[in-house]
DNA sequence: TTTATTTATCTTACATGTAAACTATTTTTG
DNA sequence: CAAAAATAGTTTACATGTAAGATAAATAAA
């Protein structure tokens, strides 16, 4: 398959798409690492803690949960089994569903967050400190659009 | 942690990380459910393959390749061990190094390549659509940029 | 040349991601 | 209400990702 049988739309698609791919890997990649090195955490479990930090307080479904998780996707069960047996969250059945629990994080996993949150956006601020202030908002609003396109 | 402890500067560089995770998980899950759902294969995969297709006919060296690729980066022996058994590529003893062996794609595996980046240019292309070309051009340039300042 | 170091890759153990089949419960439908 | 369908989550099996330590070969140093 050489490049010739492409179309220019399509090559300019693969081009940005391979791009947006190397950059957002490495940069997840980054801030994994550090997550990593300083918490002992990755990204699943601060995204995690993140969606339940802004949850309301008597917690989430793992539906809800899962639907609003940016990285992990397929089975959190798992993922939410290690995260209560360090202690970090905590489950309550539903009196009024019993197929269903609440998720939502203790107090542990709360002021682990915060630190981790803190340095977070450090990290980031740095990884992305030769880009415009003006090139972020608007790549950022870009990117928010055209997500909605994908669906 | 409120939001009235960060900067202006790290608002809006967690604003944009958080955009371009979205962005970025939601259609690299996009491209990998096509792979897996018509070929059986994931990006890891699309990912060697491509790299071995335009790499020199003997093929790359383990290092060589973990170098190349975007997506997967550590352990990649037990991938090109499940890719020998499929049959999509061959490994051969390096004659000056024996520590090392150069790996490179089977006339299956580039057959199956082939077929796979024809349908991916499509599917990435409408994935896309709303982008108009010019945006496209930018944007791929802004993140080549981009990427060197993060190491 | 012998020892030490570096390099290339593997092995192990475990965490996470994916798909499909399964269980229990709730809701819908006739 | 009883059967069917939908929902919430789990389980299983396997693929992949990560880190640390091990192995073997090549290279550098004494």
């Amino acid at each position: 398959m050489t490049d010739g049988q492409y179309t220019k739309r399509q090559k300019e698609s693969l081009k940005l798409w391979i791009e947006l791919l190397r950059y957002s890997n490495k940069l997840e990649q980054i801030i994994d690492d550090k997550l990593r090195q300083n918490y002992g955490q990755n990204i699943s479990r601060f995204d995690v803690l993140s969606q339940l930090a802004r949850a309301k307080p008597e917690g989430l479904t793992i539906g809800e949960l899962a639907g609003q998780l940016i990285a992990s996707k397929g089975n959190i069960t798992g993922l939410l089994d290690r995260m209560q047996k360090d202690g970090l969250i905590e489950k309550e059945t539903k009196k009024n569903d019993r197929r269903s629990y609440l998720v939502r994080h203790t107090k542990k996993g709360n002021e682990l967050f915060a630190e981790m949150a803190e340095k977070n956006a450090q990290w980031v601020e740095t990884a992305l400190e030769d880009i415009d202030i003006d090139h972020m908002k608007e790549f950022a609003q870009f990117l928010s659009k055209s997500r909605n396109s994908l669906d």
